[in-house]
DNA sequence: CGCGGCTTGTGAAAATCTTCGCAAATGTAG
DNA sequence: CTACATTTGCGAAGATTTTCACAAGCCGCG
């Protein structure tokens, strides 16, 4: 398949591809462009998805409880090793083969299983608190939910999921007039 | 509130907070800074937040399920005037005060109650058909949750939420080793 | 093998985005 | 009213990203 096959396929164009390839190596061959396969597996293992992530998820609502559901992320390669939630309720539900953990078992289960990745579905007040707990105890990065702009050290890299800001993005697009993006 | 001040809360930095606040005016007093009164009111309505949107929810799975109940939608403008699913169970169940329609009434109730936004909480398989119903029935943006990229014309904004690539991108800067971004 | 149709990889040019630096405002204190 | 400490708005400089353009490599064919 050729950079301009696959520009089409993406948003972008033949050459931003080959500039964004070639920044890691040389993967086409002239004259023919790129194997799908080979493509594949040396993009896998530069975006490092070539390995089981182990994942916890903390709050078991609504959420938390979508999420979980969302097939994708096991076939994906996450892991959800662990639910967490405050509510005394929920403590000791059974989610599939996954039990519900008190918040409070957060850090050992972290230090415990060497945790890669913490999803935070919990309000927006206790974000924080728990984002430092997860550091602390040794977790790599975090997919936070909650509508808050969580501190964390640098080295630490943070993934917001905002709907409402999508949301306004849409609205600004479409009262600024028309064109897409 | 200085443009120092400001830029300290977002990711940015002072320089950066003038250039995009003068690239729509002019809102600051020299020597004072901004008022965040006044910067509240004036952003909201460049970014068209100023309205009620009217949106519709196509997809009554949990994600749908989620996402309705997520009480800052309604609290930003956000109304959900109608909830759409295929599978004849959950037509004419309620919630709250909103039913589940049909998806056959998807375009009647579109041009009636002239939507603005559509949002995708269906399977990959059926986004695109369902995206192309809305548009044709007159829908002005799109917030895509399936995960596929949906084809529309270039004048409807689309947003996609894509989970998976997310925690991709969590994994790419782990691998990539420390930085956060 | 040599030729011709394709397509990559990559410098160099063009476009875009970010940072710098400072004149012009604004308020305050004396 | 004047001197002073701030802070914006904005042109110009610097950095980064995207696009262009083309030599070099690959394949199939005669």
């Amino acid at each position: 398949m050729s950079s301009e096959q696959l520009a089409s396929h993406g948003h972008t164009t033949a050459a931003q591809v080959r500039k964004d390839l070639s920044h890691f190596g040389s993967f086409g061959k002239r004259g023919l462009g790129y194997s799908i396969e080979e493509l594949s597996v040396r993009l896998r293992a530069i975006l490092g998805l070539d390995r089981v992530w182990q994942v916890v998820l903390v709050g078991a609502g609504r959420i938390g409880s979508a999420l979980f559901e969302y097939p994708d992320f096991k076939m994906r390669g996450y892991d959800c090793v662990a639910i967490f939630d405050s509510d005394p309720e929920k403590i000791g539900v059974q989610w599939g083969t996954t039990t519900i953990h008190s918040s409070e078992r957060l850090e050992a289960v972290i230090e415990q299983l060497d945790v890669d990745l913490v999803i935070l579905a919990v309000p927006a007040s206790v974000a924080q608190e728990i984002a430092d707990r997860a550091v602390e105890a040794g977790v790599r990065g975090i997919l936070n939910f909650a509508p808050v702009q969580i501190k964390v050290p640098d080295s630490i890299p943070v993934e917001d999921v905002n709907l409402v800001m999508q949301l306004e993005a849409l609205s600004f697009k479409i009262t600024r007039g028309g064109a897409g993006e």
